[in-house]
DNA sequence: TGCAATATTGCAATCGATTGCAAAAGGGAT
DNA sequence: ATCCCTTTTGCAATCGATTGCAATATTGCA
């Protein structure tokens, strides 16, 4: 920028009216008071259609939109709803799971579609707590907690606190809160299923079964193994945490206590996807040695090699489930725990 | 829930008084006025230690937390920042490069630490001016536009309805917003010449260089043919928009035309990661055949396989820069455009 | 004990809108 | 022109906090 720009634009910045237009001032060039055009901005049908419109062209000609603070205030309400993700500032630090951030934007829409904004924040998993300040400072109406990890006991005060939320996760007993979430039994047990009917006897099963949604996908398991008379074997049940390491370090334990396996169901496509590396790195193919089912069908499931086989979530329909029940449970009704539909998408790696 | 628990809910959701506890309440408890008390919790040195504590404890015991938008109505002021994902309503539906995605949360956590909130929301490309409705109405101070795509005409506009703007992407002339991005010539021009020092003397380029971005990269491209003395082909530099199946069929277009390369630099990450994918599929071998160099080094640019060799961009530093020019320009100080580092990360597809 | 100086507290106006109620304007019939 | 009824409009209180200024309580010192 040249110095007579610079001035020019400092010229701009002078000219431009230091305070914001407001309400009054669209009043005064109107030659109404504040209430007509409250009144007419708002579409009140006590205002005749001539001012209305007049008002209307006026405040878009002036690029006026209500002080949404002051409306809020005084109508006693607001539009906006907090959306949290919780991390853990100790071990796992940042959630950065495909299907979860995914999820955000499909909430966003959801919300903007109901004409309510979104809050987003992340906060210390130990402190799901701060979460109700949100709604107890009236900057949002509810929370959606994405996740649920192992904080059922700190989710259940947080609803004892009478705040409108949910939480995506696994209806679990005694709880206090609304969730929504996939089928995950149902899941589990289609993703074991097709492994175990393609001829495999030796499924390992990748997972944290501290968390609620992984204990049911292993149930699904449990019943798929039942169902077709295959033991499961304690060996192949494998503790593993939602982060891309662990799954290789799973692999490799496996493959250095030379634990025999055919096939791996992983609980997340993140999981699955880093397994098949890990696989690959020690020499083993897949499908043809191991097969490999992950969760979630994230985009990436279907554009790496082999392309994922794996449980679908429709991230779409998780977003509106999500707003839906919030708006329920602020509106007063009842809104119960959702268990969304999954489906076994058939690709590649089994 | 059996009936019994159900009548008991109900009596606690009855129990709870209706009203939210507010400033009004506090003071009564506490035998003060409310002048008292919201001084007391502002730290006021005007009010005594003593009743100081007294009425934060007080506060505390009853979960109070101030209104905040009465607060920001008294104050004029308030600390929320808009931060906004462009749509293409019409073609590229919605942004999921997991890049821009991954984006959000480093601004969500640079936010949280200076203390504001972080106010998401998608919009329509082609209607980028309703950001500005965001400052308009008070609910935020300045937004964060998520990607410049084509629209730099548009921001131009925005930026001259004096709202605090900052923009993630390339620095362009004439532009009276404030951008921060990586310094794309110099990240296109380690790309390719890491390409060409290993003997590869046919790099394809994929990439949409409308985008003022892919722009930038592009030229840096150039800059590492004429450096290293080798020329450009024209029939290799392909027009990919920002979407896996492009990358896809931009391979196999080049496959059947049969024009001959032996290395690819993608733009983005998803778009290498894809090509890779395709070039698979049609039996060409990464990196012995081609060697491909991807753009942005996102989370799964190291589970892939092979791993992808691609330019590290930082998403936590961009997310603070990002926060830190938007705070700036809202205090009245000049925040420069600003290009971030970049670094070749090698890995095995180049 | 009395008085000035200082430390606390409360009153009341204010932020920018909404809304019940009363007043004014418009319209039609006599 | 008068009166009544309907349609519009404006006044003023209100939402939940903050803050300048005045009032009161406390303290120190003579």
């Amino acid at each position: 920028m040249n110095p007579s720009e610079a001035s020019n634009a400092k010229l701009l910045a002078t000219k431009t009216p230091p305070t914001k237009v407001q309400m009054d001032d669209i009043a005064r060039l109107a030659g109404v008071s504040v209430s007509t055009v409250s009144r007419a901005l708002s579409q009140s049908p006590l205002v005749s259609e001539k001012t209305r419109t007049r008002i209307a062209e006026l405040a878009k000609s002036l690029k006026y939109s209500v002080n949404v603070g002051a409306q809020n205030l005084r109508r006693g309400q607001n539009r906006t709803v907090a959306v949290v993700i919780p991390y853990d500032a100790k071990s796992r630090q940042h959630v950065s799971d495909p299907f979860f951030i995914g999820m955000l934007g499909s909430i966003a829409d959801a919300l903007t579609l109901q004409g309510y904004d979104m809050l987003l924040s992340r906060i210390d998993a130990d402190r799901l707590d701060l979460a109700a300040q949100y709604c107890d400072s009236g900057r949002a109406v509810g929370v959606i907690v994405i996740g649920q990890w192992g904080h059922h006991d700190q989710l259940n005060e947080l609803a004892l606190r009478h705040l409108p939320l949910v939480v995506w996760g696994a209806e679990l007993p005694k709880q206090l809160y609304c969730t929504v979430g996939s089928d995950n039994v149902e899941g589990g047990s289609l993703a074991t299923s097709h492994l175990l009917k393609a001829g495999r006897k030796r499924v390992a099963f990748f997972g944290d079964t501290q968390m609620p949604e992984v204990a049911q996908r292993f149930e699904g398991y449990e019943r798929a193994h039942r169902a077709l008379g295959v033991p499961i074997l304690p060996d192949l049940v494998i503790q593993v945490p939602f982060i891309a390491e662990a799954a290789r370090d799973a692999v490799k334990s496996l493959v250095v206590k030379q634990t025999r396996f055919d096939a791996i169901f992983a609980c997340s496509d993140l999981l699955a996807i880093t397994a098949i590396g890990a696989l690959r790195d020690v020499g083993l193919s897949v499908p043809t040695d191991i097969a490999v089912v992950g969760y979630d069908d994230v985009d990436m499931a279907s554009y790496c090699h082999p392309a994922l086989t794996t449980i679908h979530q429709s991230i779409e329909v998780a977003g509106r489930a999500l707003v839906e029940a919030l708006l329920a449970i602020q509106r007063g009704d009842e809104a119960l725990p959702n268990h969304l539909p999954t489906r076994l998408v058939v690709r590649a790696s089994a």
